[in-house]
DNA sequence: CATACATGTCACCGACTGGTGACATGCATA
DNA sequence: TATGCATGTCACCAGTCGGTGACATGTATG
């Protein structure tokens, strides 16, 4: 019959779950927070909005299911990658380094940037996922920069650790702002070049961070 | 007759713009940009919302005006206000100083947060009133800086302007985040305390700017 | 006084939202 | 084979949104 062609909506709980979950990354890529919503979450995984409700509970559920399926942050392991200097007196460098690399991850994930964005009016099941993610990364960071460059655990944490909130903050707020507004302090945000700037300019200022 | 208290709606055409321009700017202290519609906008006003559309045209129009009367931003003087430092040795600390106030700046201007808030999410009239502000003060604010301190303008531009950019970025993002998620990289950024050790850093990080 | 206009008020429209009940259909089990 | 349940589909609800037309009323002008 032709029901076999028809009738061929899948029928698997299981399928209709990822299907969803997926979708709700695909509207948040594409088309940013403001989009998001059960009508389209549930239009983009062409199935009903009644199975949100039916499977998750209702959208917050479901952000929350997507959030632990997703990993948005870095680990300490991508940052530190070879080639990494590390000698002591190459700490400004390498702290450079990490910044660049850090830059580099955002403006590579617009689903993270996306949720950079939505912290700054809402919080939701996906940003505090993301922020507890970030404070626990930043830590491993900030304790494996310390190990590798024989920095006591306190003192790395009284003088590194506020310049890294300092420049992580700017990388966060710089590459999620370049989405939509590109110039900033007359830099193109989107440019490679400006970043190289702003990568030379970590390393002078670094450089404080470990003299004297 | 009763008349004259109950028909005592101004029916003055200047009183309810100013009436809706200043309802605007309550709205969005109060309720965060994802609270402006018309709806609300002429609610708070005690009006209609057809004069929003008779007087102004639409949203857009009414947000542009009320763009016009504000000053959402600070001007140089506010950040470069005695007691500040003058010799070139001294510049790290000013710089410190300058980053201790624009962030004060901030936390004392709520409306101001809403728009940085709205320029990760939307670009409308507001948020590039702002941008435009603010880009333009930035330059005043470091050509104010090398005068006082001697540096040729050049090479301000070349190495203060990007270390602005950075600190700056850093205390918007640092400032308009707070309001929703105080805690970054173990820090409560509604504490005094907290913006006293990140402008100590920017203290010794700055030293670096100067040097060689 | 009578006319014309500006101001304010109200009711309504279509579109969209989140959310729910009712129903058809298929599969697994008794 | 027949019953029960899970899956999927559709229709509908109430509420809010932006936006507009129609009307009442006050005021200034002829």
């Amino acid at each position: 019959m032709a029901d076999e062609s028809e009738t061929n909506r899948v029928r698997e709980r299981a399928g209709t779950e990822a299907r969803l979950i997926t979708a709700l990354g695909e509207i948040i890529a594409k088309k940013g927070f403001g989009a998001v919503g059960v009508n389209a979450v549930a239009r983009q995984a062409g199935t009903d909005k009644v199975m949100i409700y039916r499977y998750f509970g209702g959208l917050p559920e479901l952000v929350r299911a997507y959030s632990e399926t997703a990993d948005f942050w870095w680990r300490p392991e991508d940052l530190l990658a070879d080639p990494l200097p590390d000698t002591p007196e190459e700490l400004p460098d390498a702290i450079a380094l990490i910044f660049e690399r850090h830059a580099a991850f955002l403006r590579a994930h617009p689903v993270t940037l996306e949720v950079l964005a939505w912290e700054m009016s809402e919080r939701n099941a996906l940003t505090e996922c993301l922020e507890e993610l970030r404070e626990r990364r930043s830590a491993e960071l900030l304790a494996a920069v310390a190990g590798r460059f024989g920095l006591p655990q306190d003192n790395a944490r009284e003088r590194l650790g506020p310049a890294f909130a300092l420049l992580g903050g700017s990388v966060n707020y710089l590459t999620t702002r370049a989405r939509l507004t590109p110039i900033y302090d007359g830099m193109d945000l989107t440019s490679d070049a400006a970043w190289a700037v702003l990568s030379e300019t970590v390393a002078r200022m670094a450089k404080a961070l470990v003299e004297h």
